[in-house]
DNA sequence: CGCCATCTATACGGTAGCGTATATATCGTC
DNA sequence: GACGATATATACGCTACCGTATAGATGGCG
């Protein structure tokens, strides 16, 4: 009934997300796309009605999968609550991570990106609450405690300060240790 | 000796940096920051090379806004180091904040912004360190809170989780007195 | 007043990107 | 193997923007 799609609407999304990552939304352009996807832009506008539409399923595309890897986290290796916060700061790790980030700055300038993140950043919040109420009973501080272990994840990859001698990643973990209450590297 | 600039170099570079703030560096065009000014592009090459000299000097004011601000907060006021951390929480006010910003998520891109970025940053964890040392005395434990709070001063502002009832606002002043050692509100 | 340097407006060519129109290639179905 | 539907290529008009060229305006100075 037709011909083969040589180029789906997800090939679109993914290299779409890959200049997201690597420029920002400016550098989504659609034949920028289509010369990194190796067509013309003669097919995506079978896809998606304009430059708006891939954007929106862009967007779609990260929640959904931001959800699912939060999900996959919240299942995978178990482990205390202090090994499963350490774990969730590597936050999806280096394949969304600049889409991540990418997608905060963002989200400054445009309300609707900033109701997707809302969602994705509380369905975050609230797992990491879960898990910090295991280790702390008052309410304010878990609350402050989450803030500042949420912070540290995305703040430190907008920041180019050193660290008096020690590599941020040995910072992060005295961090880490302070916020959780225990030694560093204590889970491993 | 020649006609009055009505339209000085500092006036593009003040148009940039707000155009910067509100859509990033791609935002920032000659011709709609004419049109902003309420001039031509005429003038504009009259002062500036190319564009990439604009950007150039925009960053260059801000580098120099941002230490000299430093500075003025390093004079002010007075009041112990908590009460001075709490201060530089304000960073800068809502005029420097959006810039600031801007510049992090540009710097993540461009090795260039990167550097000044870098320069800036180190002058204030160098600060923020020297007071911190006020507070505590383990080297380990200065870095570390000091990482936190400036994660917290950053981070905060590319986040869009809700607080379990409380404003942003409230919970970082938990925060602030986790990393301070102190009760909420203590200086004021 | 008249000259000259400087700043600015206007006009131009060139490039890049969006979205549309139309033609062509490709595959499943009969 | 012919047909129809879908995907893609090509060509087009349109807009926005960059940087240059040129002409006009403006104000100090002799």
């Amino acid at each position: 009934m037709a011909a083969e799609t040589r180029t789906p609407p997800s090939a679109w999304i993914d290299a779409g997300l890959r200049a997201l990552a690597a420029g920002g939304p400016d550098a989504v352009r659609v034949e920028a796309l289509a010369k990194a996807l190796g067509v013309t832009k003669g097919g995506f506008y079978g896809h998606f009605a304009d430059r708006g539409a891939l954007l929106e399923g862009m967007l779609a595309t990260w929640e959904r999968m931001s959800t699912d890897l939060l999900f996959e986290s919240v299942e995978s290796e178990g482990g205390d609550a202090r090994a499963k916060i350490r774990r969730a700061g590597l936050l999806a790790g280096d394949r969304l991570l600049p889409i991540d980030l990418a997608i905060r700055d963002w989200a400054r300038r445009d309300p609707a990106v900033a109701e997707r993140l809302r969602r994705v950043d509380n369905q975050r919040m609230d797992y990491l609450r879960s898990l910090m109420r295991e280790i702390f009973a008052d309410e304010d501080e878990v609350e402050a405690r989450c803030l500042l272990a949420f912070s540290l994840l995305i703040g430190k990859h907008f920041m180019a300060a050193d660290h008096g001698g020690r590599t941020r990643d040995e910072v992060t973990e005295l961090a880490g240790a302070l916020l959780l209450g225990g030694r560093p590297g204590h889970d491993g």
